[in-house]
DNA sequence: TGAGTTTATTTTCCAAGTCAACTAAATTCT
DNA sequence: AGAATTTAGTTGACTTGGAAAATAAACTCA
């Protein structure tokens, strides 16, 4: 098990950003024939369950920083899958709730996605994958 | 916080985006104090070898794609850590070489990423991150 | 040889991300 | 109550990233 061709591949982070950077550019190219971003997908698919969640919540389920967040849900608003609520509780805080078109375009990727996530699945096996998602969430 | 029934969770590739920006997160953390990406670590550290490489080969060691990697180098060279050369043989091709100020910043560098790896060892274990770096590459 | 093609890198223009400052609502503390 | 603090989200100035086109050197082959 020869990996030491830098001094770079005997570190976990390495390792972690180049798995990334390439499932990440896959799945960047798939889901541009629907136009939309990964991250976009991921809150869509939140939203999904009914349940309503605020940007903040919504930051850390899409993995983005809030300001970037205001920014996608901005275009996401413009391109009409959701739209924006105060808070009837708390006034500070924003649900973001999709629109129908939002539901829609949401079924239609998330096809792209499973689809996706079932080439890694053969790649890597089962239960390797299993395994995969254990240890990834231990650092997580 | 318990969200697992998020189909999300089931996906590697959601696993993989988290794990990473977190990792990532505190990584760029420690870098900051230095004033340095990570990607201009990993060239600096790449190019410690003594081997020539070219932008085209640092694109993908240091895991950017080609125009971002050249305003990354024009970056450095400005800052005076590499500087530059048309490789002789073959005049399209550029060779990044450090400077001695480059080398001395990656010395420097090189304690933060490992301390922060050495972290991730200790939070998974010694031989789970063996095989976490195994099914990681198996990915990329 | 030289027109046509491929390969390596950079440029341009635009989209997206970051940090720090800001607004506004809620909470805490005398 | 009401000043001070904390929390939620957005804004703005600036940096970085990305896709596609441009440049330029090397290769192919009739």
């Amino acid at each position: 098990m020869d990996r030491s061709e830098s001094p770079m591949n005997n570190l976990v982070s390495y390792a972690l950003a180049a798995a990334h950077r390439r499932i990440n550019a896959s799945l960047n190219a798939r889901l541009r024939k629907h136009g939309i971003q990964i991250e976009a997908w991921r809150l869509l698919e939140a939203l999904d369950s009914g349940q309503r969640f605020t940007m903040g919540q919504l930051a850390e389920i899409v993995l983005m920083n809030p300001p970037t967040l205001t920014k996608l849900v901005d275009r996401m608003v413009s391109d009409g899958l959701v739209h924006r609520q105060v808070a009837q509780n708390d006034h500070r805080k924003i649900n973001v709730l999709p629109t129908a078109l939002g539901r829609k375009r949401m079924m239609q990727i998330r096809r792209e996605i499973e689809d996706q996530d079932a080439t890694i699945l053969e790649q890597l096996g089962e239960s390797e994958s299993q395994q995969l998602i254990r240890l990834l969430q231990g650092i997580a």
